[in-house]
Parts: C-alpha cells; structure tokens; sequence
DNA sequence: CTCTGTGCAAAGCGTTTGCAAACGA
DNA sequence: TCGTTTGCAAACGCTTTGCACAGAG
C-alpha cells in the first residue's frame, strides 16, 4: 500500500524519483509546509531545486492528490487527499493532527438558518497538545 | 457610535483621517481584502500609498483591534474584531457572512478524545449563498 | 521516440522597510 | 514641541516562469 508509483500514474503524473520522495515525506510527517519538504527531499536528492518542490506539490494539487491545509499564523501544510476532517493545531509545538468531528448539526444550522448550501468544510482547533501541557 | 476616533486611542493609535477611512471601510463591507480596501481608500485619499494600507492594517492587527480572517483559496480578509465566530464563504460570489455556531460538542470530544486544551476555533463554511442559489 | 519533468536563473508579486516630510495630540 | 504616521522608493521573500537537458513510459 505504499505503492505512490500507481496512485501517481492514476492521476496522470509520471513518477519519478523526485515526487516518489515527496509523497512518502508527506506521507512520513502526515502534514509538512514546503520549506520542511525541501529539507527532507534535499537530503535524498541534493541537486533539487525549490522550483521542482513547487511544480510538483501544485501538480499534485491540481489533480487533487494533495491537499492544502491553510493555517492561521502559519504557513500552508500539505496533506495526501483523504476524507473530510478537521485539524489540531499546537501553538506551542506546531503539530497538527487530523481529528474526525461530526459537525452535522453546525451545518445544518447554517444551512437552515442562513440558507446556505454548506460544500466544504474547514475547521481549525488551535491550542496545546498533550505533549506541550 | 460610529467614533472610531475613541476606538484608535483605545488601542493607543493615532485618530488619522487614513486610519479612520479604513475603519468604516471595513465596517461598511463587514469583511475585506487588502487590494479592494486599497481602492477603496484611494477614492477618498488619492495619493494613500500601499505601504500605508499595509502599516495601518498591521498596527491595528497587532493591538487586536482588527481580526485577520484566512479563506481557503482567497487572499486573507480583515473584520473588526468581535466576539468568536465563524464563516460562511459563498464560493460564487465571494460574500462573507457571520455565523454564530455552536461548537461546543465538536470541541469537548476534540478535548476528551484527543487530550487537546482548545483555544481558538476557526471555522469557515464554504459553499453557495442565498443570492447565488 | 515522444512527451513530461527537472534544475537553473530570471522574472513576478505581494509585503515590508528606511527615510524625510507632514501631522496629531 | 515630540513622537507617530505618511508616502515614496527600494528591498525582500516567496512563488512562478522559460528554457535546455534528462528521464519516464
């Protein structure tokens, strides 16, 4: 189940070494902003260029391989596409962790009250993990 | 009501016609970004620079009068700040609208599940308006 | 063999900074 | 009057682009 090499040809993407490294470093972190990626894959691959590192992350984004995740008072992490969910965010240690809320009745409450038709739904708890207490 | 001169003092800011422009710009769109409340100034101040636009938002980001608000996809837009809330985005139109949800279950599983002390909650609901239905 | 992807350097954009003059309190 | 703010221009940092070469299929 680790094959990327199949999921990149599914969503039309050669896959080469460069982008192999980068989706088992997201895989490896769960979320990573570009600078992290570009130090991680800078280890495996000296001779990459920032520039590869930001084509491939769109491309894969493009074809809704990855996902952005928008931060508030960080920069954007980037995720393998998975079910909808919501995030942890740690303000002491920055760790994010992926957390399944129901929040049915939220939308369902925008939806009546405001007449909104809810589409996508992004939720950010901020605040101290665990190991930060 | 409408003395934001008191409000800039307040915050220990200087009452300037620029800043005080600013202020009922955001107050008239309820929520805007950096360029279109650049235009917006600019009609009232032809010669405001951006960097000013810039400065004063960030001035009054840093004494908590303003509230920076992250939209996925869109440039960050700015609100007064005001009790927490969320966000319901039209992705059509690009309106914004002020919800008030009650979050409280969500969060206390987040808590207990998770061992997470949430302290910010930032919520946005994405999708189609009354208008643009 | 063909087309896509890589790496480099340069360009592009949004945002911040430094400074002299203007202004608020 | 004194400290803050303004407007301009330059600097900055992040992201994208163009191009020649390399590599995947």
């Amino acid at each position: 189940m680790n094959n990327f090499t199949d999921t990149l040809r599914k969503h039309q993407l050669k896959a080469t070494p460069q982008r192999l490294a980068i989706l088992n470093s997201i895989k490896q972190y769960g979320h990573i902003n570009i600078d992290s990626l570009y130090k991680e894959i800078k280890q495996l691959f000296p001779s990459i260029s920032l520039a590869t590192i930001y084509k491939n992350i769109n491309a894969m984004k493009d074809t809704t391989l990855l996902q952005e995740v928008n931060l508030p008072s960080y920069k954007s992490v980037y995720e393998i596409s998975k079910k909808e969910h919501s995030h942890l965010l740690c303000i002491k240690c920055q760790h994010i962790e992926d957390i399944n809320l129901n929040l049915d009745i939220p939308i369902s409450i925008a939806s009546n009250n405001s007449n909104f038709t809810v589409q996508q739904t992004d939720l950010i708890l901020s605040g101290i993990c665990t190991n930060c207490t």
